[in-house]
DNA sequence: GGCCATCTTGCAAGCGCGTGCAAATGCCGC
DNA sequence: GCGGCATTTGCACGCGCTTGCAAGATGGCC
């Protein structure tokens, strides 16, 4: 019927009146073709509503410019601040976000990353959790790209990037003890991340050298009503911890409402809080969470760079990490800002 | 280099000793091909870590499984609970989403959908402006499928989806006035979509139903911010309202947050909040939110059956538009639920 | 005018796949 | 044993595009 559908490269030929070769170089930047071939061209692709079919591209160049994004919690705030910065830098590089949920089955990071093959992505950024050792060896040996964010692994190949979340931690401790807390609490999610593990890890490594002991407690996934829970248990305890540091904003959300309702403890007054990611709602009036800012635009950046650069040279430079440092972001949650 | 990149059918009909078309059918659901010959090929393909090229499939079947997510303000609570239900149910229906962000440069909606075209997606789901009359109309004669979502307007041709904005927003008056509230306003953002100026539009009809007069008050865009500010113009009124609808969640916690930290004023004792949408925010122990539900999943799979009922019989149906109801969510925000 | 260098253009092959068509195969009943 | 039928298989073409190659066009210079 109205399936006539999509004009193809040989009628604007005809229309033009020029050979086939010369419509697809009109659209090939940097090809030789002559001022008033290309006018012709344009005239006649403009009139028909021609636009180059990126399929057939896609198939003879052997490069989409397709990227898939695979991702799990994408409604988070944290994970949609980071697709929505990655999709910008993609799209100021030409390419183009494939997305895949992977919050439907399980393993399904792995069936993420078939579709992408499938679709002959030029890379994969992985946002979710943890891909088959034999399912990355098949991505980088169909010469796919694989970017890891805040996964860090032992995979080689991919580029990874990380914030350096224990380092971060650290610097947790440090406010705490110049707000005159000494009863260290930590709360995290089950989730077992290697970043909310790398947190948990430099906070309580980072308390012990000042001899302090930290009370550790995990709960569900990370969300807000985890962060509930987790007060829930903390605040309970015979000695109340009067500093938290809780591994997500989501958690220092929940936990923070928590103490104040069911508790009614003041904040920062009677109970130091501080999170990580700097999500929108950290510096809501509500909250004035002290927190660390993930340079989300960075690690866009960073990402799409790297797709950029190694297009040419991709044998060479095997794996490749790239650590980035969070910056301590100060509200009202921790004393003596 | 290791640019050998993807294996082909080819490949896989030698390992196995068919010929190519075997490979084919055995990937083409419905396709008559013997178990024997399904076997081998499957084991090769295995073996030798073959995938089918979507891209070419595309080509050929002239329907490439892409369905162009066009949004803007992605990383909003509301948004990317949006995208989330749709990826949801695209990938249940076997159906990949390709992501575009508009927030870059302006018209560029329009770029959105070509970049669609390009990709030969199979339809365009806009959440984001309003596309020009012309790209549209590019959009239905190449056979792409156009579903707009809340954003109701003239546009043939397009599935629309819309809330019933105007009736949930006279629902509002009718909880203020069993509230006891007297002196009503209305905030909202200046972005003027049709889903915002019809909230605002039957807010104020139905007020006036009932012999009262709105206070209106727009500002900025649509976000926690501009909440804030408008709390600042709307509470320092001679008048003070004691009863304010905000077109959204987001506009709402930040008018909450100002109303109790700027003006002292106790929710809902002194001052009743409505708002729209049910972002999670909205549930959370600082706002606990009277509020309108989108019905995400709902719209989701509404967006989805009607791409895929419209497969066969195209030419008939031409527009066709959804009406969904927004349940009310009762919360603390307003007194007397 | 002739020659060479430079630029432009068309031809044709091929990217990986689906599919119509005809040949091949297998099976059954007579 | 053979014709008829249903099923399976291979061939070959085409989807829309890029690109190497060689032919054609142009112009400068001796």
């Amino acid at each position: 019927m109205s399936q006539k559908v999509f004009v193809s490269a040989q009628e604007v030929a005809d229309r033009a009146g020029v050979s086939r070769s010369a419509v697809s170089r009109t659209f090939t930047p940097g090809a030789s073709v002559s001022p008033e071939t290309r006018r012709k061209v344009l005239e006649a692709a403009d009139a028909l509503g021609y636009h180059v079919n990126h399929l057939a591209r896609g198939l003879m160049r052997n490069e989409s410019g397709i990227v898939c994004l695979i991702v799990s919690d994408m409604a988070t705030p944290h994970r949609s601040g980071l697709i929505k910065a990655l999709t910008e830098q993609l799209q100021s590089a030409g390419k183009i976000a494939m997305l895949v949920n992977t919050d439907l089955s399980d393993g399904s990071v792995d069936l993420a990353l078939r579709q992408a093959i499938r679709y002959r992505a030029d890379a994969s950024i992985i946002l979710s959790g943890m891909p088959d050792k034999s399912i990355t060896q098949l991505c980088l040996k169909s010469g796919q790209r694989l970017v890891l964010i805040n996964r860090d692994d032992e995979q080689d190949g991919p580029l990874r990037i990380n914030l350096d979340d224990e380092e971060a931690a650290s610097r947790v401790v440090t406010a705490f003890l110049r707000a005159g807390c000494r009863k260290f609490a930590l709360a995290n999610s089950e989730a077992g991340t290697p970043s909310l593990m790398a947190r948990e890890k430099g906070f309580v490594a980072a308390a012990r050298t000042h001899g302090l002991d930290v009370i550790v407690e995990r709960y569900g996934w990370t969300s807000y009503e985890s962060g509930r829970v987790l007060a829930q248990r903390l605040l309970t305890q015979s000695q109340r911890p009067d500093a938290v540091f809780c591994a997500t904003d989501l958690l220092a959300c929940g936990f923070m409402d928590a103490a104040r309702n069911q508790f009614s403890l003041s904040v920062p007054n009677q109970l130091c809080v501080a999170g990580f990611d700097d999500i929108e709602q950290a510096s809501w009036a509500s909250y004035q969470l002290t927190t660390f800012a993930q340079p989300l635009a960075t690690i866009a950046q960073e990402a799409v760079l790297w797709l950029d650069s190694k297009e040419g040279a991709n044998s060479q430079g095997r794996a490749h990490a790239i650590r980035l440092h969070a910056d301590l972001v100060w509200r009202g949650s921790v004393r003596g800002g």
